[in-house]
RNA sequence: UUAACUAAGCAAGACGAUCGCCCCGAUUACUUGGGGAGGAAAGUCCGAACACCGCUUAGUGGAGACACAAAAUUUAUGUCUCCACUAUAAAAUGGGCAGUCGCUAACGGCGACCGUUUCAGGUAGGGAUAGAAAAUUUUCUGUCCUUUACUCGGGAUAGGGAAAGUGCCGCAGAGACAAUACUAUUCUAAUUAUUUAGAAGAAAGGUGAAAAGUUGGAUGGUGUUUAAAUAAAAUUAUUUUAUCUAAACUACAUCCUUUCUUUGCCGGUGACGGCAAAAGAUGGUAAACCCUGCCCGGUGCAAGACCAAACUGGAUUAUUUAUAGUUCAGGAAAAGUAGGUCGCAUGAGACCAAUAGCAAUGUUGGUCCUAGAUAGAUGAUUGUCACUCUAAAUUUAUUUGGAGCACAAAAUUCGGCUUAUCGCUUGGAUUAAACA
RNA sequence: CGGGGCGUAGCGUAACGGCUAACGCACUUGGUUUGGGACCAAGGGACUCCGGGUUCGAAUCCCGGCGCCCCGA
C-alpha cells in the first residue's frame, strides 16, 4: 500500500486527471498523467468489474500494481508534482508480478514520470 | 481395512527474512508497544435492531394566546394552539403466509411431533425353480421374485378448503362431469327379407392421464366369448341348432375387508390415533380465479446528527443589521455542493461451567473485549519444512527437477435461508470388495 | 443499499399449459445461367440458460441458481 500522501483520493482530482490527462497504453495497462501543483507525485488504480468478476481478484491485480509503483517511490525514482490514473485490462488477471512491473516501468518512461 | 452415503467440526498448510499499509496507545520529536477478514465475509432471498418521515386516540409536562375573578404586579381555573415524553395504533379495491405444539426480538426461520410419500433391510405370507424324504400328494432345505401385511431405520414434504361458487380438462372418444349412444344389446313400429325409424341405458367393446366412482376378496349366480365331447337336421368336404364340461371376463345377491363424511367412547396440550355404530357416496386441478384464518404504515447508515466557510447562491423594487442622517458602493444573515467529524464497534457479544428441556432454546455463575477501511487497510518478494501430483536417477525409499496447495474477502449491526468449496478429523447405519 | 428487464436453431425474433416448438436471414443439395448474383424447389440444424417441483401433460406456472443489460439514492 503506498502511504496517503502519494494516493490520488477525491472525486475532483480523479476527473481532473480524466478529463485532461496525458494518455500512454501498452498491452494490458495504460496510464493518465497530469501536473499537480504540489512537490509529491499522486497515483491512483482503476480495476473494473470487466477484469474479473471476483474481488478477490481485482484487490489483488491492485496491490501488485501499488507495489510496483511503491517500490520506485521509495527508490526516488519518480519525479514529483504529477497525478497518474493507472488503468487496467481483462488481461491482467492472470499474470505474475514479474511481468506487470517490467510494463509498470515501460508506461512510466513513456509518460516521461520516471527520472 | 478401503470405497460409496449421511451428519457434525477444522480450514488464507507451518515457521521465518526484507520492504510496506490501516487502527489504538506511549513519546515534544526521532522512535516504539499492541491489534488487524469468513464459514460462507458472497448472493441480497426473508426477518429484526437502529434512525428519520407519517398516522389514531388518551395521559403527563412545558411554552404561548384568549376568557373570567381580585385594585394591581401577579396568581388560580377553563378553552384553544404548538412542542416533548409515555402508552396505544393507520389505510387494504394491495401484498404476504398456511398441519399441530413449542422456541425466538422477529421471521417465509429453528426443534419435536402428526399425517402423506419414498428408499433400503428384517419377519410372516404368496409364487417360481432345484434337491431330499415319505410317497402321489405333502413336508423340509437352498436360490430368485413379490401387485400382500407387520416392523426397525434413513430421506422428502409450498401439508387449510375441490361435500361454497366459477373456470379449465387439447387430440382421441358416443360422452370430460347431473354428459352421452359409435359398435354391440334389448324393446316398439314399418318391411317378405336385407334393412329403416324411434325409445331404453343392466352388461361388454373401443378412446383416454382420468369414463360417472370407496378398494379388494370369498361364496352363490346371470350372461357373453372360446375350446372339446355327445345328439339332431341339412350336406361332397362341412355348416347350423341343442345339451354338457372346461377356461377367460362378468350383471346381481350375501358376507368379510377398506376410503371418505357423521355420531359416541377412550388416549393425547394438540395435529391425530384406537374402538364401536348408523345412513350414505362426492372425478382431477386452488404453484387457475377464488373462499377461510392470520400478519403487514413508508424509507433506508448515501438513514440521520454536527463542524467549518473552499465554491455556488442570495441579485433588480421589497425585510433586518452595521459602516454615518440621505444617495451610491461594498459586506454579513436564511439554502445547497465538495470536504471533514460523529453515527461506528459493550453487542438479542464471545468463551467456559452448572442446570431445565427429547431438542430448538432458556436460566444462573465466571472470564474476556476480539478489524473498523472510505478510489476503500490486513500486502509484495523470498527462504526452510510439511502435503499432493508428476518426470528422471539409483541405494527401492531416498535424491534432484517441475507443477499444485479450495471457495472466496468485512463496508451500520445481528438472526436465518440459499449458493460455492481443495482437503483433514470424528460419529452413524447399510451396501460392495479384499483379508483374517 | 434498493428497483426493473432479458435468456428459444449460427444470428434476429414468434408461440392460450396441449403434436420433441413457428418465421426471416444464414447453411446444404438440386434446378435456372456461358459463369456468378438474384430467383425456384427440397432438406438439415433446438435436450427452449441450469437444477428441482406442481400437473395426465411445462418453452409457458412455482421455487432456487447462473449469465447479460438497464435505472435510482
Amino acid at each position: 500500500m503506498l502511504a496517503k500522501e502519494n494516493r490520488l483520493r477525491l472525486k475532483n482530482d480523479f476527473k481532473r486527471v480524466f478529463e485532461k490527462g496525458k494518455f500512454c497504453g501498452d498491452k494490458f495497462l495504460a496510464i493518465k498523467v497530469f501536473p499537480n501543483s504540489s512537490d509529491v507525485s499522486r497515483f491512483g488504480f482503476i480495476v473494473s468489474k470487466k477484469v474479473s468478476k471476483k474481488a478477490v481478484v481485482r484487490n489483488k491485480v491492485k496491490r501488485r500494481l501499488r507495489e510496483s509503483v511503491r517500490l520506485r517511490l521509495k527508490d526516488g525514482l519518480i519525479k514529483g508534482g504529477f497525478d497518474a490514473i493507472i488503468l487496467t485490462r481483462p488481461e491482467i488477471a492472470d499474470k505474475k508480478f514479474v511481468e506487470i512491473d517490467e510494463v509498470v516501468d515501460k508506461l512510466l518512461r513513456k509518460a516521461g514520470v520516471l527520472k
